[in-house]
DNA sequence: GGAGCTCCTGCGTTGAGATC
DNA sequence: GATCTCAACGCAGGAGCTCC
């Protein structure tokens, strides 16, 4: 038997997923017509169509959906085998995607704790501000918030759950002193620091609805700086600026360090969950299965920590 | 055995035409 | 207008052959 060309199986994956073949060439860096004939040249081969055309609009056939999750599997395993034959002769290198927060407040400073011990392996921290979305069939990992573990995630991706989160009014030592911040009450006379990323998403709660919950009243929760990002929201806060909603994972080195305090016991449940997402096949990879043991070691030692 | 040539195959692009 | 298909063409690499 002869196999089709792992180029037509890559157009044909490329394709079913966009049902695009022009998308399916700019993903490809290749024209749309050879798409076409990539996909037609892997339908000959077969002996039966993989999409149903009309005119400009595709759609996949029955055999086209039954032979996506097996092609679509077959070619990350690929990719991954040939990633683990890559370490046996270069430094492995594993790019880990996480909001710019999370990355600058919780994982870059624990990662001296990881290299100490595999040096040998070199990772990429990608941060941006919107919501960190992991590609199916992308070569990379990613740390995210989640509501429910598998939601709107594809078939070949991987879940570990990490932690759960709650939020806390923190402040600078000197400020809480400053401004005698010992009750809830007290709130009243501190600078309100804002967290966009509150508005942002929606599973985040603002000033406005941890005031309701703890029944807060008589505060003006709109006054007060914003930030785009959350830990320039806290940075602000260890500066001495105001009173902050910090999240656990944010503030916990801070707190730690005598940088910030946790004014009140009160703290509030997040409705999502810290996950960690990574393509199916991936522990295949020893430097994968390393750094993956390493961050669900972190993540444990982080959920002791914050309930004791 | 190695260099050089020809032919074949695979794969890409471009551009025209068809379809919605 | 956007997108797919088809035909024509070019390029690269492998196979087979000949010659030295």
């Amino acid at each position: 038997m002869r196999l089709p060309s792992l180029k037509s199986i890559e157009a044909f994956d490329a394709a079913a997923k966009h049902l695009n073949f022009t998308r399916a060439g700019s993903e490809l860096h290749i024209s749309s017509a050879a798409v076409s004939q990539r996909v037609a040249t892997l339908e000959d081969s077969l002996g039966f169509e993989l999409f149903e055309r009309h005119g400009p609009k595709l759609t996949l056939t029955d055999a086209g959906r039954a032979c996506r999750p097996v092609l679509s599997r077959a070619l990350s395993q690929m990719r991954d085998a040939v990633g683990s034959l890559q370490e046996v002769t270069r430094n492995p290198v594993l790019t880990i995607k996480a909001s710019p927060s999370f990355a600058q407040k919780w994982l870059v400073p624990r990662l001296p704790r990881f290299y100490s011990h595999h040096p040998e392996i070199d990772l990429r921290v990608w941060s941006t501000t919107n919501t960190v979305q992991l590609q199916e069939g992308e070569p990379s990992l990613a740390i995210y918030y989640g509501i429910e573990t598998r939601a709107g995630l594809a078939d070949t991706l991987a879940v570990d759950f990490l932690f759960e989160e709650r939020v806390f009014p923190v402040a600078s030592p000197a400020y809480a002193e400053k401004k005698r911040l010992r009750t809830l009450a007290d709130l009243r006379n501190a600078t309100l620091l804002h967290d966009d990323t509150m508005r942002r998403m929606r599973v985040f709660p603002n000033w406005r609805r941890w005031c309701d919950a703890f029944d807060v009243r008589d505060i003006n929760t709109r006054r007060g700086p914003r930030y785009v990002v959350s830990s320039i929201a806290m940075e602000a806060a260890v500066d001495g600026q105001g009173v902050g909603l910090g999240r656990g994972a944010l503030v916990r080195d801070d707190i730690a360090a005598g940088r910030l305090s946790r004014l009140f016991p009160e703290s509030y449940p997040l409705s999502f969950q810290y996950l960690f997402v990574y393509p199916m096949h991936f522990p295949q990879r020893r430097s994968f299965r390393l750094f993956r043991d390493w961050l669900l070691r972190e993540a444990a030692s982080h959920s002791n920590g914050h309930h004791a």
